[in-house]
Parts: structure tokens; sequence; C-alpha cells
RNA sequence: GGUGGGGUUCCCGAGUGGCCAAAGGGAUCAGACUGUAAAUCUGACGCGAAAGCUUCGGUGGUUCGAAUCCACCUCCCACCA
């Protein structure tokens, strides 16, 4: 690694959306190891792609020396951020976010190490020290501390205060107390003096460095990542299918790496520089590469290899590619048989006819029920991913639909026991169903 | 508690008695062109293969006919207390 120091590497890679007092914080992090913290609010049962530049952002930091918490927000969690959100949220109730915060604890831990050195990362729970924390106390000792004043000064309430038809409660107005009380415990109890996060998070992090200034007599630092956008102004992290979640349970790893394949290219050498360890010398040399090259660029491979593989695993990376590869580069008549289960394991959508349409599960029932049935409805039912009857009969119209490598249009609708008949199968019992070019399932009879 | 303003299909937002499954925009999907891009063009976008069916916070009512009018309820917002 060259001899570039820590904050020069996240700001070339255009990692650092604001900082306090820079200078002072720069000769911090060169002086000695520092514990740094960002947290992560339980608002589903994974975190999603959202998350992504801050958990690899302390890990950057534990590179360098640097010892990571990874706050889980059991406490924030149960009052709702209301930062730049344009509507009060609905809260959850108790028990399901304590659920979340299991699952995300440990969908933070596979990012930062826990090797037990003098910077191992480590992970808590803000629940720890407020679930006991009286209101009385709390207004006392921490709330003193504020003005209603600047709090509804900041930037990141603001446009709900002012805006028409909306307004905030009290709840979601005081999260911004919390957090900063979490950056003052931490700060008392593990030395804690930075904590980063989106900049969305800036208000909420001044409002920390301050009471930890008021309460300990402490100097601490915050620092705030970019929003990541994209060059035509969509919404970051979302797809047809809803967002891009880091669970393979919620996302399957074909998924995730797919969504990086389609990055578009005005935003893949960014993403290149947010989201891999590759170098920055790396990627400017892949951008070079790819500027010289006709034809399609391969920045956006890397990134899914390299994401996938950081996310997901090298398994999870494999099947990714053996899908993609399957799917997209030619022709799938040289799947072998053994290849269409792996298919399917590996996280396409996959279903068996026989078992949905047949109660004895033989072919031949199954064939004369779905013989009334129109291709659409057999295809939403199998629930493979395709949601509405819509899709299917768009697909049909345009001939788009592919079964085993051959086209359906609209004549076939009422001929699904033609479509899916034996003769068709591959080894007699598969079918590689693709709706347009980018959706497709295997089917098993 | 009082006064006023609101709740329309994923989002924003028109629509104030029939021509309304409901303008327009955004997002999304598909096709052509491509590189599984971008831009552009085309189509779809409540459900349904179709005939048709179900919607405009809820319940009742007026009417031949209601997203539109009336009553009550409910939720949200602003101001006042």
């Amino acid at each position: 690694m060259s001899k570039q120091t820590l904050l020069q590497e996240l700001s070339s890679r255009g990692l650092i959306a604001q900082m306090t007092s820079e200078e002072e914080l720069a000769q911090h992090l060169d002086n000695q190891s520092v514990t740094l913290y960002c947290g992560f609010d339980p608002t589903a049962d994974s975190l999603h792609i959202g998350s992504l530049v801050p958990l690899l952002t302390l890990k950057r930091f534990q590179q360098y020396g640097h010892k990571p918490l990874a706050l889980v927000g059991g406490a924030t969690g149960l009052i709702g951020d209301p930062s730049f959100k344009a509507q009060e949220r609905k809260l959850n109730d108790d028990t399901t976010v304590s659920n979340w915060v299991e699952k995300i604890k440990q969908q933070v831990s596979q990012f930062v190490d826990f090797d037990q050195s003098a910077n191992s990362a480590e992970v808590v729970n803000n629940l720890d020290w407020t679930k006991d924390l009286d209101v009385l106390t709390f207004l006392r000792d921490v709330g003193k501390h504020f003005s209603i004043n600047q709090m509804i000064a900041k930037e990141s309430v603001k446009q709900r205060i002012d805006r028409e038809g909306e307004g905030i409660s009290f709840t979601e107005f005081t999260y911004m107390i919390l957090q900063s009380f979490d950056f003052q415990q931490l700060n008392k109890d593990y030395g804690c003096t930075l904590q980063i996060g989106g900049s969305d998070q800036w208000g909420n992090i001044t409002g920390g460095t301050e009471l930890t200034r008021r309460m300990n007599g402490n100097k601490a630092f915050g620092l705030t990542l970019p929003l990541i956008t994209k060059s035509d102004g969509t919404k970051f992290g979302k797809t047809e299918s809803g967002t891009i979640w880091l669970s393979a349970n919620k996302t399957s790893p074909y998924a995730f790496y797919q969504f990086w394949i389609n990055s578009a290219d005005a935003d893949v050498y960014n993403f290149l520089r947010y989201f891999t360890f590759l170098s920055i010398e790396e990627i400017d040399a892949i951008e070079e590469a790819d500027k010289n090259s006709e034809g399609r660029p391969q920045a956006q491979s890397v990134l899914a290899k390299e994401v996938t593989r950081l996310v997901h695993g090298k398994a999870g990376l494999e099947a990714a590619e053996r899908i993609t590869q399957a799917l997209f580069s030619g022709d799938f008549e040289e799947l072998g048989e053994a290849e269409f289960e792996q298919l399917a394991q590996d996280g396409l959508p996959s279903a068996n006819l026989s078992a949905k349409y047949s109660q004895a599960g033989d072919v031949e029932s199954m064939l004369s029920k779905i013989e009334t049935l129109p291709l659409t409805s057999v295809l939403v039912e199998l629930d493979v991913g395709l949601t509405s009857g819509k899709q299917i009969k768009d697909a049909l119209s345009r001939n788009a639909l592919m079964v085993n490598g051959k086209s359906y249009g609209m004549e076939h609708n009422m001929k699904a026991s033609e479509v899916f008949s034996k003769a068709n199968a591959k080894f007699s019992s598969y079918f590689l169903v693709k709706i347009g070019k980018k959706k497709s399932c295997i089917l098993s009879i």
C-alpha cells in the first residue's frame, strides 16, 4: 500500500462528504490508533446496499490500524431517524426490532475483522445503555445540553417542519439526542473519538461531538460519506424487484451480481472507488483501458465480481457467475442435466410443474390440468418471480417468451400443455424459461 | 377541545354528478437499436387470456347514474386553546 494517508485515500475515492475540523482530524488519525463508530439502525431484517459504503469504510479505517465499532441501533431503531425523511414513520414493535438487531449484528460482523488484535472490531448495541435510562435523568443530564432553537434549525428536520401537510413528532425529533448520547457513551466507555455515517447523518453526528465535549470534556470528530447517486438521477439501490439487500435470502447472489453488472457507464468507475478495495491506480487503469477499447467495457464485470465476493463470498460469486454464464453468454444447449439442478440451487427461481398441478405428482395429470389454463396464469402461479400476468402477456405479444430456446407468442397462451410437454423438455424434465432478456427461471416436470 | 385544510391507482398530482379504470409527470417493465449500457423511438403500466370484474380513507344515504353531493366515523396537517 502506498504511503498515502487514510484521509487522502478516502478523499481520492470520493468518499468524504464533510468532516469536522479537517486539520485536527488528520493529525488525530496519523498519530494513533483511533476508535471510531458507525451506527446501523434495524429497519428491516437485513441491511441493504445503502449501508455498504459505511461498512466498507469501517474496514478501510481498520486497514489503517484504527478500531471500528459497529453500532446496531436496538434503541434508535425503536424511534426512527427523521433525517431527511419526508414523512413520519410507523413505529416497529420491540420484539420485531430485537429480532432484526440479531440479524444485523451478524451481517455487520462479516465486514470487519474480529481478530482480537489491538484494533479488533466490536459490535455494540445502543439499547444496552439506553434501556435503563430513566426519563428524568435523561432530561436533566442529556436534554439540558440541547437547544431546541438549534435543533429545529438543522437541515435534516427543517424541511419536515417547513413542509406543508407534514409534521414531526416529539419522538422522532428526539432521535438526534439519542444518537448524540450514543457517541458520548462510546466516547466514555471505549474512548471512541470519531463517528462516521452517511451525509444525511451530519446533523446527528455534530450533535454527538458537541455533547461529548459538554459531558465528557473530550474533543470528538465526525466524518460523513457522500450519498451515492446515479448519473440518471434515479435512486441508487432499487430495481424493479425492489431493494437490493445484503442478505442472500432476500437478494440472491445472482440477482446481486446482476445489479452491479447493470451499472451505467457513467457511474461504474465511481462505484469501483466506493465499493471495492481495488487501488485507485488499478481503477484508473481499467477506466483507461475501457476508453481505448471498442464495445463493451470491462468495468461492470470487475465491479460485480469484486462486490459480490465481498458480500457473498467466493461460493456466492461462483454461483452468480455460473448462472450469468448460462443465461447470457450464448447457448444454454451446453448445459448438462446436473447443471440445471445447479442453477436452481444457485438462486435462479425454480418450480416443479407436476408438484404444483398434479396431486399424484405425475406428468400426465399435470398436463391435462394445465390444458385449460393460460400460460400467463400458470407462470404467475408457479411463483418464480413473475408477479403479474401483464408481464407475461406483454412478452407473449412480442414473442419474447422463450422456453428452451424456442420463442412463443400470444397464440400459445392457451396451449400451456403443449409448451411444457415432455417432448419439449430438456433431459425429459427441464425447461429454461426466459421472459425478455433479463428474467429467467427453471421449471421442471 | 375549537377553527380551517386534507386522505385519488408504486410515488407526485389532476379530476367537484354521466364522455372515469380515472389527465399529466416520475419510477418501473417489455420491444427495436446496442454492450445484459446511455440516448432515442414504440408499447405496457388496478385484476383478468378474454368476456368482464374491483377501485378514489371507512360506513351508510341521495340519484337512472357518485372519486365527485349528503350524514356519520376515521386518520393526517396547520393555527388557536
